[in-house]
DNA sequence: CCGCCGCCCTGCTTGC
DNA sequence: TGCAAGCAGGGCGGCG
């Protein structure tokens, strides 16, 4: 599933392929994921407009347009942006396309349809229910320590709660706790100053290198040209149940926590 | 404000 | 063997 790492090479592959291209036409074949503006006019506001940049914000894909709107793409589980040339055949799932007047598109492609694109009007403020961005300078211990403290939820899930730090998913939320050898249902504002400190750095060290790695193709995820990513080789936890802890040996268990699969040592995790 | 639950979908796994 | 039921999962709205 598309995280931080995943978005962020999507991005920065449409930012070679599509930036500056001008939007002909756009088929929606699945009404639902054209979520604002609704319906037609979702296609009609983006025929004409021209791409001048692509971004990331969390898990979303942002596409800035030269009229100063913004298409925001949210991939959620099995969602792709692929770039397709102009006399390549159908994509499946191809449930939003987008075609450039030089005959090359853009396809969103989600078999599990719960994926969204919103056209975001200038100055609309789109992004306030999101936290901070955890590659960003303003990341800090101290702002760490400021989002954990007083909190009762299991650390995890407060990983995973996108209004509190935005872009880490189950994947990454899973390997930074390994990494911090910190137990995942640990109740976030009883951790210890040096358990958070390494979990801060975690946190930065994972997302860097899994960005570095062009992200995890655990399950489908493949980037603006269809290449799958190099980071789920080097996975020390998710999705390894029951195979031996690179740290202490010990067989790597499955557990759920707020509904979501959750894989962890009980050896080295604390 | 906070935390929890169910829903959206469909391919895959499980069980009879 | 075949088919139905169950499960997974990110974000969001609803509820307490």
């Amino acid at each position: 599933m598309p995280e931080l790492p995943e978005v962020e090479t999507i991005a920065r592959g449409l930012a070679n392929k599509i930036v500056g291209k001008t939007i002909a036409r756009v088929d929606v074949a699945w009404k639902p994921i054209a979520v604002a503006p609704k319906g037609v006019r979702f296609a009609r506001a983006l025929e004409g407009e021209r791409v001048v940049r692509s971004w990331r914000r969390g898990k979303y894909v942002v596409l800035d347009l030269a009229s100063g709107r913004r298409l925001v793409t949210s991939l959620r589980m099995t969602g792709r942006l692929i770039v397709r040339a102009a006399g390549d055949g159908p994509y499946p799932y191809a449930h939003v396309v987008l075609h450039f007047t030089d005959g090359t598109h853009l396809v969103f492609s989600e078999m599990r349809k719960f994926g969204r694109m919103r056209l975001v009007e200038p100055g609309e403020p789109w992004d306030a229910d999101l936290g901070i961005e955890p590659l960003g300078k303003p990341f800090t211990p101290q702002a760490f320590n400021g989002i954990v403290s007083g909190r009762t939820t299991p650390v995890k899930a407060l990983l995973l709660d996108q209004r509190r730090i935005a872009g880490i998913g189950n994947i990454y939320a899973c390997e930074a706790l390994w990494v911090a050898r910190i137990r995942p249902d640990r109740p976030a504002g009883a951790l210890t100053k040096p358990s958070l400190r390494r979990l801060h750095r975690a946190i930065v060290d994972v997302l860097l290198e899994a960005c570095k790695m062009g992200g995890s193709s655990v399950d489908d995820y493949v980037d603006a040209d269809g290449l799958r990513g190099g980071f789920q080789n080097v996975l020390s936890v998710y999705g390894r149940l029951g195979r031996p802890c690179a740290r202490c040996g010990k067989s790597i268990v499955r557990t759920v926590l707020g509904g979501r699969g959750t894989w962890w040592c009980r050896g080295c995790q604390r």
